[in-house]
DNA sequence: GCCCAATGTCAACACTTGTTCACTTATGAA
DNA sequence: TTCATAAGTGAACAAGTGTTGACATTGGGC
């Protein structure tokens, strides 16, 4: 008898490894979310649906669709950390540093282009919730990143406003960048290009600009 | 007789001026939109609704709901258009110039501020013509802007790739501070002081950039 | 004043949606 | 091996959805 004995033929699905369903879940909803939709215009339904389970057994990953979306943050957000680490440990010689960065920047996007495409779509739109997730996050990366141009010469002297004030202008530049080259040429990279040049240069003129301050104020 | 030979009790509705409906419709899905909903979660049922409206009759303004999208980026960006207006014709002493650009800014983005919730809200998110109709219309804002720099003695002999660069910077410094005020802040002027003065420092540091730029590279 | 086009109404269609409840099944720790 | 519990099932519910077609009313230009 042993195994045999309590089989029955008709077994409903093979069921997925322990935290499996729930990662499936997550990047379901980013593929859902990649093709032109926003989070709330997302069913319940359709997300369970592409992932193969029964619409109710969503509850049994996330009690409310609310906790859903910021499993999705924290996710996405999980791969931006990724693309911080990644310009960290770029190993970037003081001539072309910009040039790294952006080069850098633009290959990290690419491979985790859905969850960007999450954060600059849930941003500014849709979800409250999930919006101001965001925001929190990208605070703290600003905070990482304005720790980290405290620490090059340029910015001596600098109060820590400043360096916040810095960071976003930065940050914001870089966003812009991966929010345009997702949305206009995917992972094309000759379309790409023009995009990433002009990047360069406005990084450039910030750089310019944060070597005169406050010396010319 | 006269007037009251064909009445009856029983008006459903007065009927609105000419192209009022339509008008109304475009103003209830702004409002709806500034709801924490996104476009494309948004109903043609609970719109009609709103406007007073039978559902079917939508479809006598609008014979699909993409029109509709497009009808309302049009809509918000004559507001964009009269925003650049006033930031041209707003008298600004040259010492103070960047300051008299944010507080300008700020007051007309929070006297149309459905529709720039609908622009930062829509830009990266859902459905993708409204997403590439509202992309053409900030190109065209650039090029504005871009002649407008161009005026400046500052950019003496500057290509006009690089004028481009310039106002595509400088928007987007605008537009991020418009987003931020519009998301934290609302029409709270006390919490909306950190973010423009962040700006202001922002555009400074990006002037004296521009400043130097192609002078020293 | 007449009349046609614009605007709005009503009923109905066939779906999709979120959530409940009571069950069944597999898994991992004891 | 036992057994509590995590994970998945299926039926059912009341609402909400977009779109159709045929009909009613109004107002502005002739």
């Amino acid at each position: 008898m042993g195994i045999t004995s309590g089989s029955k033929p008709k077994r409903r699905s093979s069921r997925r490894k322990r935290g499996a369903t729930r990662e499936a879940l997550i990047e379901a909803a980013f593929e859902l979310l990649g093709d032109n939709k926003s989070f709330d215009g997302l069913s319940l339904r359709e997300l369970t649906r592409s992932v193969g389970i029964v619409p109710t057994a969503f509850y049994r990953h996330f009690p409310r669709m609310e906790d859903f979306g910021l499993a999705l943050v924290e996710d996405a957000f999980g791969a931006f950390r990724q693309v911080i680490a990644d310009l960290k440990a770029a190993p970037v010689p003081d001539s072309k540093m910009i040039h790294g960065l952006t080069a850098t920047m633009l290959k990290s996007v690419q491979a985790h282009e859905l969850r960007f495409r999450f954060i600059a779509a849930e941003r500014y739109g849709g979800d409250a919730g999930v919006r101001s997730s965001i925001r929190k996050e990208l605070r703290l990366i600003e905070s990482e990143v304005a720790l980290e141009l405290g620490r090059m010469p340029m910015t001596n002297g600098w109060s820590s406003d400043d360096l916040r004030m810095l960071a976003m202008l930065f940050i914001n530049t870089m966003v812009a960048m991966a929010e345009d080259v997702l949305d206009q040429a995917g992972s094309d990279a000759k379309l790409a290009k023009p995009l990433i040049e002009t990047t360069e240069k406005q990084l450039r003129l910030i750089a310019l600009g944060a070597g005169a301050w406050k010396s010319a104020s």
